[in-house]
RNA sequence: GGGCGGUUAGCUCAGUUGGUUAGAGUACCUGCUUGACAUGCAGGGGGUCAGAGGUUCAAGUCCUCUACCGCCCACCA
């Protein structure tokens, strides 16, 4: 029974390290055996060789506090951690690792790169879970995976040739999207579209046998090397001589002919365009139509190639020069104009992205889109904020095929093999030994790699063991909630809606949260190398976790970014942890060795006891309410709101005297057991948003059993609404803040006690001589006389609360001038308002189309201001 | 080009189905070693609710338009 004593400030460091070991051994984090619906949610993995910033610092504890907060609702919770392999990001880092130390991935080769690769996850893993563990995560370690670990990598093998079997998997020469500097693919969504100010280029293409020439457009001529045709609209009038017409291609004397198409804009430009089928995704189209040549101009690098003439070897930018400079001597460059475009970039490097022919991989996404957009219209899926679900479904409408092959060594190798002999070609999940057609055993693997997210959307069910029918993924598959950042709503959110239905017939998860991104005071993402903001861990270090998680948390407005976080807002949660901690350390001396005792204290509690306890069982409803709505921000700001400006403003300021008092008696048993029965809810309140400290507090508070972590969450008890003490006790706040208000506007030293007197009316009257001592304990009286009769003194400083006259006679420390103005100023407010009341009720629209009470009610708020206004009024002319 | 958010106190944000004097935190000003907390206590100043028009007895709240800010999507050669 023995309680150590608190420290004067809570320190967070011995104590969050104490705690998290506690729970972790008592097996709190992985899911109890047990009856009902478990709770289940699945972290979005992060990059394995990333270190947790501040999007996942948000990120985790949205998870965490609804993990714990179910935990404490007896549900059997998972939540399930892993992290993501990250191929194109992954091999960047390690392969400018080697660059450090002169060396490319080609010097070690495939295998010797990958197992690198291996080496650095696992440095970099044991950074991120240590991270995880500072901030609370109440991760079940036990279930931990990896997108490249045995599990996971058979899922995607499986995905792969079920899909291929399907018919939703093939291989085609198409246009992608090409970065030459990750030397790989990319899918449509790792594109960033930047509107760039370029140029538009009028180049001339002379008639064959003619001395004429036809002007193109273009944004980029260094492609001109690669055309096959111009191409005009078949009923633009201005081109109608030149149909069936040759041109000659400059530089390369390529004669290409003048092609009619229906997708040509003739407003645009000169109405006549170049088209390069190898190097743009719309010419790519016109080519198939027209049956002309794929030339493609670039390598890999996107340097320029054999086929580029004189300009081989040049960089697409060198080229471009080189070749708008040779148009221009040769005379062939008619203008070049400024024009505003799209460009596109790599999401990964932001090299800009070149379209580029090539055989790649795809996903064919309309079959896959189909349940998945059905999902939203069905109700089985809900995306938070709503807004969120048209801009899912737009994406489902337009979507496209999904190119999943890429050029890189660090990945999921394409389960795709090929017989050297009979050029047969294999896809199988298992490695394969012989050719099934000739039996040899010459089999070449295809050298690419899966883009990562075809290992994460199957995330929801590949982590549960699946294709296996472990008992995991029958408990619990699907998932209860995602939640994520809005910013990987197609690359991933949308594609695990598809996988979950085409591989396990139901949506993977009923509800996706997303939440917002933590931004600075110039709107900008935070991050250590911006230089914006410190590390979150460091932020741990000084502040603590709990502090940081509350303050961001209570900061979030819903769904919406984080605006102007800074290290300071830190102390938001910094200070409110240590006003609850040395609330705490007031009562708690007053608490060792007592047990609550509802019974001895029925019948002894006072009216501030039962208003407590009545607010509080109005906080519990309040914050259980919006943590079902996902109104986390809210139910947090109802804690905060709880403690500070009720709990330790009013109610514990008014306990003090009765604390003090002798102990064992049944006012003091009623006190301590409000005391107890408060700070117990509030800890339990608290602890999914501050976890830690909650844990520390539960401890010591005397009488509690276990651990808070797994403490049932409170519901308000029957029987805990107050109305009427609620209404004594607000009556009261409103003459001691009048009370406060008056000394301090008549500069009365804060030591000072002073008379009151009240003119008060009954009831009022009769409860205001109840709370004798309390308006003397907070409103620093030294006398109190309430009563209709009670005499105004000559000097007095006065006001009017609820028709009830307040005086302060402070003869001698009334300046008159000062006390006129204050009152001159609050009668000419309710004159004012006193006639807008006035001209409402003399409105008969008013009284004849509002609703009945509101009626009522103006004009008892009328009456009411009419006398506040008489009495003000008369307390002035007194004044002289 | 299309779409989605936003605009309320210096800053960050609340403001339920329209209905008391538009709130909170923070910053600011004044005064306080008040029997847990100066990471605190008490009090105070500060808002034409972006602008215009409309609906209504009544608009921060509903409708239309405009301006500005932000984000997303887009095969604008």
């Amino acid at each position: 029974m023995s309680r150590s004593e608190l420290s004067k400030n809570y320190e967070p460091t011995e104590v969050e390290r104490r705690w998290y070991a506690h729970w972790q051994e008592r097996g709190y984090f992985a899911p109890r055996d047990g009856e009902g619906p478990p709770f289940v949610i699945l972290i979005p993995p992060p990059n394995v060789t990333g270190s947790l910033h501040f999007g996942h610092t948000f990120d985790h504890t949205i998870q965490d506090l609804l993990t714990r907060w179910h935990r404490m609702m007896g549900e059997p919770t998972l939540w399930l951690p892993g992290t993501d392999h990250a191929g194109i990001a992954t091999q960047n880092v390690v392969e400018k690792r080697l660059a450090e130390q002169g060396k490319t991935r080609h010097d070690v080769g495939r295998e010797g790169f990958v197992e690198e690769v291996w080496r650095w996850k696992s440095t970099y893993h044991a950074r991120i879970t240590e991270q995880m563990r500072r901030l609370g995560d109440s991760v079940d370690w036990s279930r931990e995976r990896f997108t490249m670990d045995e599990g996971l990598s058979r899922a995607v093998r499986e995905v792969f040739v079920r899909l291929h079997r399907k018919g939703l998997i093939y291989r085609g020469n198409r246009i992608i999207n090409w970065c030459p500097r990750c030397r790989t693919a990319l899918s449509d969504e790792e594109v960033n579209h930047v509107d760039t100010d370029g140029k538009l280029y009028y180049i001339q293409y002379p008639i064959k046998d003619s001395k004429k020439s036809v002007t193109v457009a273009t944004t980029r001529p260094e492609t001109m090397l690669g055309d096959t045709a111009v191409a005009v609209h078949p009923a633009d009038q201005r081109y109608a001589p030149m149909h069936g017409k040759t041109l000659v291609l400059p530089f390369l004397g390529r004669e290409i002919p003048i092609i009619l198409d229906d997708t040509v804009d003739a407003k645009f430009g000169t109405g006549a365009v170049k088209v390069t089928p190898a190097h743009d995704p719309n010419d790519f189209e016109m080519g198939k139509r027209h049956d002309l040549p794929f030339i493609t101009v670039m390598d890999e690098g996107a340097v320029m190639n054999e086929n580029a003439g004189g300009f081989q070897g040049l960089s697409r930018e060198e080229a471009r020069t080189r070749i708008v400079d040779a148009l221009k001597d040769r005379g062939l460059l008619a203008r070049v104009e400024p024009h505003r475009h799209s460009v596109g970039h790599c999401d990964r490097c932001d090299t800009v992205v070149e379209p580029y022919l090539s055989l790649q991989w795809f996903v064919k996404m309309k079959p896959l889109a189909e349940p998945a957009y059905a999902a939203i219209e069905k109700g089985e899926l809900t995306i938070l904020p709503r807004r969120w679900e048209k801009v899912y479904l737009r994406w489902l409408e337009g979507i496209r095929d999904w190119c999943i092959s890429r050029q890189l060594w660090w990945g999921h190798r394409i389960p795709v093999w090929t017989c050297a002999a009979c050029k047969e070609e294999i896809v199988a999940v298992e490695t394969p030994h012989a050719c099934p057609k000739c039996g040899g055993a010459d089999l070449v693997q295809d050298p690419d790699v899966l883009d990562t997210w075809f290992s994460s959307w199957l995330w929801p069910f590949s982590t549960l063991g699946w294709p296996e029918e472990t008992e995991d993924l029958k408990r619990f598959y699907p998932s209860s909630v995602m939640v994520t950042g809005p910013d990987i709503i197609f690359f991933w959110v949308a594609r695990m809606v598809m996988a979950g239905y085409e591989f396990m017939g139901k949506c993977p998860f009923p509800v996706v949260f997303l939440h917002g991104i933590v931004r600075d005071a110039q709107g900008r993402k935070l991050s250590k190398s911006l230089g914006n903001s410190s590390d979150p861990i460091e932020l741990m270090d000084r502040f603590g976790a709990d502090s940081l998680r509350y303050s961001l948390v209570l900061l979030s407005p819903q769904g919406a970014d984080i605006h102007g976080f800074s290290d300071e807002k830190v102390d938001l949660g910094r200070h409110f942890a240590n006003k609850l901690w040395n609330a705490f350390r007031l009562v708690q001396p007053h608490l060792d060795g007592f047990a609550p005792d509802e019974a001895k204290a029925k019948g002894h509690y006072t009216d501030e006891d039962l208003w407590i306890l009545s607010t509080l069982a109005t906080t519990v409803r309040s914050v259980t309410r919006n943590m079902r709505a996902y109104r986390i921000g809210d139910a947090a700001k109802d804690i905060y709101d709880f403690v500070w400006r009720e709990l330790c403003d009013w109610y514990l300021e008014m306990a003090k005297p009765r604390l003090y008092a002798e102990a064992g008696t049944p006012d003091a048993i009623a006190v301590r057991t409000t005391i107890h029965t408060v700070f117990g809810h509030v800890l339990r309140l608290l602890h999914p948003f501050m976890p830690f400290m909650t844990e520390e507090l539960w401890h010591a508070l005397p009488g509690t059993e276990g651990d808070v972590a797994t403490a049932e969450w409170p519901a308000p008890a029957r029987g805990s609404s107050h109305p009427e003490a609620e209404a004594r006790i607000a009556l009261l706040k409103e003459i001691v803040g009048s009370i406060r208000n008056l000394r301090s506007e008549m500069n009365v030293a804060p030591a000072r006690k002073a008379a009151i007197l009240i003119r008060a009316s009954e009831p009022d009257a009769t409860t205001l001589r109840h709370q004798h001592d309390l308006i003397l304990l907070l409103g620093k009286g030294e006398s109190l006389e309430v009563g209709p009769e009670v005499a105004k003194p000559r000097i007095t400083a006065s006001a009017v609360v609820r028709q009830h006259e307040i005086f302060l006679p402070l003869e001698g420390l009334i300046d008159v001038e000062l006390e006129r103005q204050r009152l001159r100023k609050e009668y000419e407010r309710v004159v004012r308002e006193f006639e807008s009341s006035h001209r409402k009720l003399q409105n008969d629209d008013f009284l004849a189309k509002a609703k009945k009470e509101v009626v009522e009610r103006e004009r008892e708020k009328f009456e009411a201001l009419g006398e506040t206004k008489e009495k003000l009024q008369r307390n002035l002319e007194v004044l002289g």
